[in-house]
DNA sequence: CACCTTTCCCCACAATTACCCACTAGGCGC
DNA sequence: GCGCCTAGTGGGTAATTGTGGGGAAAGGTG
């Protein structure tokens, strides 16, 4: 499943932020109700739980390697996971050990990926737009791949 | 599919731009309503939802990369995308991320593109093409690619 | 067990968007 | 010139979406 777009939303006193309608149609039209959002570079990924729940299985291979790091990195990206729901309006509550960690304040942007969607707090969001438009395309490997796309 | 011509249109108080006839046609010919826009170098990128979609497949490729300026890009470029489709009087309504993000003021300009068109500020592209006029024949590089088109 | 905090479920209002219809200007044929 | 058609612009209204908050239920703590 694919998610489209770019939303800017607020969050109110009690931690709940929207998702934008056209995400929530795509789920209900796929029969999910639920979303996993965990922590993961500087912003909440949030995913279907049916997606979610391919990337544990193949976490869960790897978890009885007896390698340090990747045993850290699925304590963070996988013990970060909480599993929610909207409300009738369409909002989630967002835990607070997600929202210090992604240091969401009132306004935040709800960017569509593949498989996901990411919520960010919106002065970060400004910070990692700006450092891509400067740095972007400085990476001559990158920008090889860009234009390989045709676009 | 290939969009000809310069137009000029307003963007009305709701944040509609009309669409040109022509362009119109061609996507109704081809079988396709709606349009995907999204976000790119100072203007807004549409193209057949079609086409879009083949572009989709190729960045979502891409995604499960850890590779962060990669992912700053799909985040950027994909993120930004929205689908929508012409209202009965050939007018598509801008979200305002985009029309924030390419400054779109009351004046627009419509160019058409080799598989897509683009939606400008008329004032940007005032400057655009100033500094194309200006720089565009002093690259060298710019130049002989240009020369290498055989046009 | 009592108390406090957090979460859930509901309702209400504001803002935005979708879906109409109407008007104007210009092009074209008669 | 006159009427007709099409393209572009503007605006009204209804429906949907987003935001805020009250109060009940659930959970944690001394």
């Amino acid at each position: 499943m694919i998610f489209r777009g770019r939303y800017e939303y607020t969050i109110d006193p009690k931690g709940r932020v929207n998702i934008p309608s056209r995400f929530r149609e795509q789920l209900t039209e796929a029969g999910q109700e639920s979303i996993v959002i965990t922590n993961y570079s500087g912003c909440i990924y949030a995913y279907p739980s049916a997606e979610w729940e391919r990337i544990e299985e193949k976490l869960a291979s790897k978890v009885s390697s007896v390698n340090r790091k990747k045993n850290a990195f699925v304590r963070f990206f996988a013990g970060g996971a909480v599993e929610v729901t909207p409300d009738k309006q369409g909002r989630i509550l967002i835990p607070p050990s997600l929202r210090s960690y992604a240091e969401l304040g009132r306004d935040v942007v709800i960017l569509g990926m593949p498989n996901r969607f990411e919520i960010w707090d919106r002065e970060r969001w400004d910070v990692e737009v700006g450092r891509f438009e400067k740095e972007g395309f400085e990476d001559p490997e990158l920008a090889r791949e860009i234009d390989s796309l045709g676009i």
